[in-house]
DNA sequence: GTCTATACCTAGATAGAC
DNA sequence: GTCTATCTAGGTATAGAC
């Protein structure tokens, strides 16, 4: 009779290679993906560099993976926002700041996900991943032209230009990184993407 | 008494030097940093591996000087278009417009410049660049705004959404690759970019 | 299944002949 | 000064003991 695995043994084997992935992801977030060797990862997650390939098949599988996962966990914080209630304008300003507080509040990762130097596999999923984030930044600014609350546009390219914008002002934090400084930075991020849609000016943005 | 080089023998090594800058710099526009090994420069340059250290200490130091002089010539082109005649607002859309257009003509050197993965001493370059370019643009929004032409607004933030913007269009070519496309997409670009600094609605992009 | 030890490969850099 | 040949380091992946 075939032997086959206990549930037992199939939870602790998932929760290692979980618990391998979130190792992997804090190296990443914190050292990049060109420092994450296969020893730095193991040893954060306290088992053998050989060890790792009992669950993953090579280093990129790994990587991919751990890509996969946060940056799917920042598209569906994004698509979220971006469906709540509230006019095509109050969304995309909405979702504009949660995207940029979210980069700021874990920088390493957000540089991780949008710019660090990576492998050519892991530059494959990026390229995905700013897709989506344009997608569904493209699909509220149809809904406002679709509304008349937006004038006519290409709105591949402003979606572009609202995530390259974010990226930008993300890798080279400007001025200092106080508290309040950062409040500011996120309404006047706001306020471009705003103009950049072509939304009216409003008077808290004078 | 002391040998001395002829200046024939100078100018020999300098253009042996700029040589292999130059084959260094198409080897890089064609594959990328990570690609461009020492034995591909090499190659490409006609002479063997070793022989490049006798022009630079280190791949690095091969590495930052292309960046360097490429990076210098597009700041160089964008700086002379903004400083030519025209309100801020033209100067503005026909700077967009020459960044992008010379970054689709020569994208694989606009991928190198902004986006390639490279090591740690290119990236350090690449902030310096980026942060030139948005300077330029900074200070035509400035000039804008100080004129009337322009609302108030974080030029910093506008600048570096700018120079986001047309990198992530540039990255990830939007749609087909035929002439028409990309002048409608140059077109949209400036649109895109005059409604993010603030400028009223021109009744050629309605 | 996990560890230790190691094989193997790539790529930067160096030494010595010519 | 340039080439050929080689050294070395760092990192992925594997083999075999436990």
């Amino acid at each position: 009779m075939a032997y086959r695995k206990t549930p037992a043994e199939i939870s602790r084997l998932e929760a290692a290679r979980e618990h391998l992935i979130a190792c992997a992801t804090s190296v990443v977030t914190e050292v990049g993906w060109s420092q994450a060797s296969v020893t730095a990862v193991a040893d954060s997650a306290g088992i053998a560099a050989g060890s790792v390939y009992q669950h993953f098949a090579s280093k990129t599988a790994l990587a991919v993976e751990v890509f996969r996962r946060a940056a799917g966990r920042e598209v569906d914080v994004l698509g979220g926002v971006l469906r709540e209630p509230g006019s095509p304008v109050e969304r995309l300003g909405r979702g504009v700041e949660v995207f940029a507080r979210r980069a700021l509040e874990n920088s390493g990762l957000a540089y991780a996900l949008l710019a660090a130097p990576a492998e050519p596999a892991v530059g494959a999923e990026r390229l995905d991943f700013r897709r989506r984030y344009r997608a569904l930044f493209a699909d509220v600014v149809h809904e406002g032209i679709a509304s008349g609350v937006l004038p006519a546009q290409n709105t591949e390219i402003t979606a572009a230009a609202l995530t390259g914008a974010v990226g930008e002002v993300l890798v080279d934090p400007l001025g200092s990184r106080d508290e309040g400084a950062n409040e500011r930075l996120l309404a006047e991020l706001v306020a471009m993407a705003l103009r950049c849609a072509g939304a009216p000016p409003s008077p808290q943005h004078p």
